[in-house]
DNA sequence: GCTCCGATTATCT
DNA sequence: GATAATCGGAGCG
């Protein structure tokens, strides 16, 4: 008999709330699936940092839906990074899933990912994850209580969180509101955005 | 471990 | 037209 963390009530609070508590939950997509290592939060409208910080548009719509379903964008030209939608109603919070462990599907996240050198680079860095897992453009807007995409809390709270900046923002850099589990391998490297300058 | 840099295109100004 | 919630390879330590 699993303890009473249902997704929805999970996911229900607010975003800087939620965000440390999903670290160990389990993202599983079909036969893969990770034990989640590190994320970062996105607090609706008033986050500079977000993508909702100017309003609904098509690609951020999902984050103004309701909570426990996926938004997924494309990124950099190439690369699909994926969040959790939290609560509270009407707030277009968000959890970016930045790293994770794979606890099952191993031979498949490895075909998946054939640069990865070893196993803690398969789930490594946001686009990473989206790419072992096989989350595309069409998971957008996934109810994560409806399998093969599922998202289970963890069991017990973790009892040692990290917090520091959130990687790769410009704006609101300062905030930290990134959180992860010490000691995990899959864990990303921090990699401020810097002002790439050009030319003399 | 680090820093530099090119790849590649949806999205928004 | 500029930017971007990134990655991987090259070169260095």
């Amino acid at each position: 008999m699993p303890p009473s963390t249902d997704l929805r009530d999970l996911l229900a609070g607010a975003v800087l709330a939620v965000a440390p508590r999903l670290l160990g939950s389990v993202l599983r997509h079909g036969e893969v699936a990770c034990r989640i290592t590190e994320v970062e939060a996105y607090d609706g409208a008033r986050d500079p940092g977000s993508h909702a910080n100017r309003g609904e548009t098509a690609r951020n719509a999902v984050m103004f839906g309701p909570p426990g379903h996926l938004y997924v964008y494309f990124t950099y030209g190439m690369h699909y990074c994926c969040n959790v939608v939290c609560g509270p109603p009407g707030s277009p919070s968000a959890v970016l899933v930045r790293a994770g462990e794979v606890v099952d599907g191993l031979d498949l996240a490895r075909a998946r990912r054939t640069p990865a050198r070893s196993d803690r680079d398969l789930a490594r860095g946001p686009a990473n994850l989206c790419q072992a897992l096989g989350i595309e453009a069409k998971q957008n807007g996934h109810d994560l209580t409806r399998p093969p995409l599922t998202m289970t809390p963890p069991e017990l709270l973790a009892d040692d969180v990290r917090t520091g900046p959130r990687v790769g923002l410009r704006l609101a850099a300062d905030r930290p509101w990134r959180f992860w589990l010490p000691k995990e391998p899959s864990v990303s490297t921090y990699r401020p955005a810097v002002s790439r300058r050009r030319g003399p």
